[in-house]
RNA sequence: GCCCGGGUGGCGGAAUGGUUUACGCAGAGGACUUAAAAUCCUUGCCCAAAUUUUGGGUUGUGGGUUCAAAUCCCACCCCGGGCACCA
């Protein structure tokens, strides 16, 4: 084996001190921001998979790098929030303390893969320095009506102790430990993404992201057309009509019934409205029922006749209105007109109920819609942005209520507000965070009258410190605001990012809304933080995905300690289309060392010329493998330098052909490939070369196979000369002899000839 | 139910209208060796006839377009992922 430990242990260090990887932040001449998404320190360390993503993203910026861009590829830790905070707990340590430890494994971790990355501008969220800055963004965000509080039914998840945002309940399950998500009445503190709906949705059409996210988003934000309208109620003294949102207005001559969610029909009960006991007894019980059972989709459709009567604008008839389960609170005005003939949820709940279905003739939408004086309109599904949470891991929210001043942003000169640290940061369970239990935090002074106020103490959601984390790195300890304003200017919008596609609706929604917002306001001069992003697939053993409850996690440290970080590298973009994910297989990893043994050898057998590259063949692999990596097909990049190996010992190279084959080399495999070519003499780092460039003219070949085909079927191949004529390609086929026995006595209808490839007798 | 991927040897995969199975793993045979490991070479789907050649078939299934289909079109089956009484 050759001493893969020494020589990476060797070149980590040298690479450290000579700085290859640290752009000029100030001066790059051509700054390409190579991004991958931060993990998260939630466990004892680096995942395989973590490395898997990373090793991806590392080889698009070392090919990015020798092509002659000055490369930045930070690195840093998402370690504030609930990931984390949760592992400390599952522990037993205060996460403070556990912080401490995952940095140092992780940093250390992070060295061992053989990444380029600019140390100098590693960054933790957890930092107060950074914090400082996540809050400052809360404050902009309410000074600017974008962050407001509103008690509505919330998510809540049981097990982690507090409120979700809808984008993190998968399923109706909490998206970090897969407990029922349950729905509470609470008060909280909310961004308004939906103010950005259309914009989030409309440039996703100028992005050059995987198709896959950006459908993910579409469906997310979820526009849909239709009409609002008025339906007018007779028998009501509360309240003269009711809104419906429909998205096929053109129905309306066979709505027979209206249907309200219990949560509007319990807005008319606060307004006084109590006049049927069973009725007010359903909304009740079907109110609480859905806290019960939360996001689960509800099994069978209940309603009850409200015995208020509505008037269908369209036929000025008069319908029922009743209370129904499957109206859902939020979306649209929560009422709907039932149109049993066109729609398979009124029909299921008409025919329960007896209610009668006409089968009335459709109208043009517009038309009819102007008519019934409705207005057309748009809705979305995204929901506003849930920012509160009851636990103690995080950046408390930088706000102070006052009696008699009501809310106040803690003044910026103030900033950060620092999280104590207290020894019962455990969830409490009791809609409060474990701060709320805190005097020393929370009486404070109101910033406006001075009098006696109250801080907030919930946190805010981990997704806000991953939300703007690609603007800090370009300086940690900026002092003046989010980031260096010069910095920002020469290097974003992030020219390449990468990372999981499960962020699709998550961190890569936020992370949009949040430049959308700070561009607004001057910040920045790009809507967009990342020009283009890819997700890679994922990672799996044994058929499932890896996780600790089924013991099938690869430690990542084990196997470089055995194998070397190139083979690890290697064998992990070798296994499929990065873009696919793959399975790992220990097996898999002996063609790898294979090949890397033989590398090494070659270093010894290569002779003769240093200077010239002679041997024309290898422009062809130089082509393909520059057009893999720029698609980042990987997997074929490793068998096209495994195709050009075998050429280099078969048909014999020089060291100047080894030097291109080292130089494609080096983004997958770096260290190999750095010490073989200093053991070539050469001083500056591979990383630092030029990537080598082919040559259309020398893959231009002298002689090609010739298919033969007789109705499409392959007879024959014969070498010919490369731009050979229909007719003499003709020629050269007839003189084959099994050609000629199968078209003999056969009329030839029709040859095809295709250059350079094949002709085809059609008998 | 809706949307998005995908289905190719024993296995991971390659080929996006023109030679199916590149590259690699595993298997079989051989060379080297006292032996083993390592290394190197050969081999590599199915069926039939003939004895190492010939013919036919083969990319989930069925149909279509085309001189030519893994690739394009239609229908169906299966697997993975996302969304889900969104009005």
């Amino acid at each position: 084996m050759y001493p893969f430990r020494k020589i990476e242990a060797k070149w980590s260090k040298k690479w450290q001190t000579s700085k290859v990887y640290e752009p000029n932040l100030d001066k790059a001449k051509k700054p390409f921001y190579n991004l991958m998404m931060f993990p998260y320190p939630s466990a004892e360390g680096l995942h395989v998979g973590n490395m898997y993503a990373f090793t991806g993203s590392d080889i698009y910026g070392r090919f990015k790098r020798m092509s002659g861009n000055d490369v930045f590829e930070p690195m840093g830790l998402d370690g504030f929030g609930i990931h984390s905070e949760n592992y400390a707990l599952k522990i037993g340590k205060h996460p403070a303390e556990q912080a401490k430890v995952s940095e140092k494994n992780f940093y250390k971790q992070l060295q061992m893969i053989g990444n380029g990355f600019a140390w100098n501008e590693h960054l933790e969220t957890y930092d107060p320095e950074y914090y400082k800055w996540t809050q400052w963004l809360f404050i902009q965000m309410y000074k600017n009506g974008l962050a407001y509080r509103k008690k509505q039914a919330v998510n809540w998840c049981p097990s982690c102790k507090t409120v979700l945002a809808d984008e993190q309940v998968e399923g109706g399950k909490c998206e970090r430990c897969g407990t029922i998500v349950v729905k509470k009445d609470l008060e909280q503190w909310f961004f308004k993404i939906t103010k950005y709906a259309d914009r989030l949705l409309k440039n996703l059409d100028k992005l050059d992201w995987s198709e896959k996210i950006k459908i993910a988003q579409r469906n997310w934000i979820g526009k849909s057309t239709g009409s609002l309208i008025q339906f007018k109620i007779s028998n009501f003294k509360f309240q003269n009509n009711i809104e419906v949102f429909t998205t096929r207005p053109d129905t309306i001559f066979g709505a027979t019934f209206l249907a309200v969610s219990p949560e509007l029909a319990r807005e008319w009960i606060s307004a006084g409205w109590s006049e049927n006991k069973e009725v007010v007894e359903f909304i009740n019980k079907t109110i609480k029922g859905r806290g019960d059972t939360a996001a689960e989709a509800i099994k069978e459709k209940e309603g009850i006749d409200s015995r208020l009567k509505a008037v269908n604008p369209a036929t000025g008839e008069e319908i029922p209105i009743w209370v129904v389960n499957y109206v859902l609170p939020g979306v649209g005005t929560g009422a709907i007109m039932g149109v049993p003939a066109h729609d398979e949820r009124d029909m299921e709940f008409a025919k329960k109920f007896n209610l009668p279905v006409s089968n009335a003739p459709l109208v043009d939408a517009d038309v009819i819609t102007k008519k019934v004086k409705g207005k057309r309109t748009t809705n979305y599904r995204l929901r506003d942005w849930l920012i509160s949470r009851q636990r103690y891991w995080g950046p408390p929210i930088p706000m102070i209520y006052c009696d008699k001043c009501g809310w106040q942003p803690v003044p910026e000169k103030d900033l950060p507000v620092l999280l104590p640290k207290i020894k019962d940061f455990r969830p409490t369970g009791t809609d409060k965070s474990p701060l709320a239990t805190h005097k020393e935090f929370y009486e404070v002074k109101c910033p406006n009258c001075k009098e006696k106020a109250r801080r907030e103490t919930d946190v805010s959601d981990t997704f806000l410190d991953s939300a703007w984390y690609y603007l800090r790195y370009l300086d940690p300890k900026y002092k003046n605001g989010l980031s260096n304003p010069k910095r920002i200017k020469r290097w974003l919008p992030v020219d390449m990012y990468i990372g999981g596609a499960e962020h699709a609706v998550l961190h890569l929604l936020y992370v949009r809304f949040v430049a959308l917002a700070l561009h607004d306001w001057g910040y920045v001069d790009f809507e967009e933080p990342f020009k283009q992003f890819r997700g890679h697939g994922l990672l799996m053993k044994d058929g499932a995905k890896m996780s600790k409850s089924k013991g099938n996690v690869i430690n990542p440290d084990e196997y470089i300690k055995k194998f070397g970080a190139d083979a690890i590298r290697m064998y992990l973009m070798f296994l499929s289309p990065f873009e696919d994910g793959g399975e790992w297989r220990d097996e898999g990893l002996t063609g790898i060392t294979r090949f890397l043994e033989r590398v090494w050898k070659m270093g010894d057998q290569v002779t003769g010329n240093k200077q010239q590259v002679t041997s024309n063949w290898i422009h062809a692999h130089i082509k393909k493998i520059t057009e893999d990596i720029e698609t980042l097909h990987y997997n074929t990049c490793i068998s096209e330098l495994m195709i050009f190996l075998n050429n280099l010992s078969e048909k014999g190279g020089t060291k100047a052909d080894f030097n291109v084959f080292l130089k494609l080399l080096a983004p997958f495999a770096p260290f190999i490939t750095e010490e073989l070519w200093s053991e070539l003499g050469n001083k500056k780092s591979i990383h630092s070369e030029s990537w080598p460039e082919f040559n259309a003219r020398h893959i231009m070949q002298k002689y090609f196979d010739l298919v033969i085909q007789v109705n499409g079927k392959v007879r024959a191949k014969v070498a010919a000369q490369v731009g050979l004529s229909e007719s003499d390609a003709r020629k050269l086929a007839l003189k084959s002899e099994k050609i000629g026995n199968a078209l003999s006595n056969k009329e030839v209808k029709k040859v095809i000839y295709v250059q350079n490839k094949l002709i085809n007798f059609v008998v």
